[in-house]
DNA sequence: TAAGAACTTGACGTTCACGTAAGCTCCGCG
DNA sequence: CGCGGAGCTTACGTGAACGTCAAGTTCTTA
């Protein structure tokens, strides 16, 4: 159970929802790895469910972060951590060392990915709050409309109230 | 105090940390009003506090929706709502059923931008619930390392070993 | 009123993130 | 074994979102 890697990049594509351009595209600037750096040229990219992983996390991370695809590249290094923490362990090359880095680094990534995260959450947050607030307002508004108004009239009909020009106090700005 | 519109677009630009030019832009693709139809050709675009905020609003979906300019300007149309609203109470025209009639424009901008809001809200909470199991995870399995090969062996190179705060600064690539 | 900074329109250039087309190759199948 | 569909490489094309340059104009201030 050591790695299938019998898709292609057609399939990958289906999988997380894009293109094989992508993919691609990807690949050569370096946000995946050379799918197949032993492939010799002009044979078929193949890949496991290890990569397929580490695509839908890139494309998460993307469209949730809105960050550039170079940016990106820096994030994800906590993925090539991840990798090498895998291969290693398949080798059993058991350095503790070596082992012990590549936690630091991943743990190191991982804690700037939370860290934009966390950000991010905070703004959204606060446009929230803005937004709800706004449609208080709306609302309220609305009931005072309504109210001040004559009984009954809810249709876009003509009619409407009174020439009633008062009760102008507006929430300001 | 009605409306000042003594700002420039440099100050604008300044104010909300963007370019002329991206000002321009926006109001070329109809993102934002054109600051001044009345503005005999040539002359200079002239602001208010009103389309300072309004640009700031259009900068803050964009960053924190990560929309295209073109979804953003169905987006905003709340702020086109509100913004007839307030010419509409200038010029005392108080047309109930108009009003009416805007106020729920601009309560079903506001719905369809929180709604935004909170998907966005539940992806990146998911994200963050993700990314923190992932640290424990590594942090679990570094205490395990630093704990199972505590004194019994001595690393290749230097100390390496004990749960020292920090002795590995990476600077790979 | 003269100078110079900031602005105007218009047009072309640029970067990012892919799309698309061409010509050739590989792989599963009948 | 042949063939059709998916993949490969190379290269040029594209839309979005601005940047940049040029030549002229408008505002402000000394």
């Amino acid at each position: 159970m050591t790695e299938t890697r019998d898709l292609r990049i057609g399939d990958v594509a289906r999988l997380v929802g894009t293109t094989p351009r992508t993919i691609r595209y990807y690949e050569e600037i370096g946000l995946l790895p050379d799918a197949g750096a032993d492939r010799l040229a002009g044979a078929h990219r193949l890949y496991g469910e290890a990569e397929v992983e580490r695509l839908r996390e890139v494309m998460r991370l993307k469209a949730l972060l809105g960050v550039s695809l170079d940016e990106l590249k820096e994030l994800i290094a906590a993925e090539d951590a991840r990798a090498a923490l895998r291969s290693q362990l398949r080798r059993d090359d058991v350095d503790p060392a070596r082992r012990r880095q590549l936690l630091v680094e991943a743990l190191g990534h991982l804690e700037r990915q939370l860290e934009l995260v966390h950000r991010r959450q905070g703004e959204l947050g606060k446009l929230e709050a803005d937004l709800a607030e706004r449609r208080r307002r709306v609302r309220r508004r609305m009931r005072e409309l309504d109210d001040e108004g004559v009984v009954s009239e809810p249709g876009p009909a003509g009619g409407a109230g009174p020439p009633d020009a008062e009760a102008a106090e507006v929430g300001r700005r």
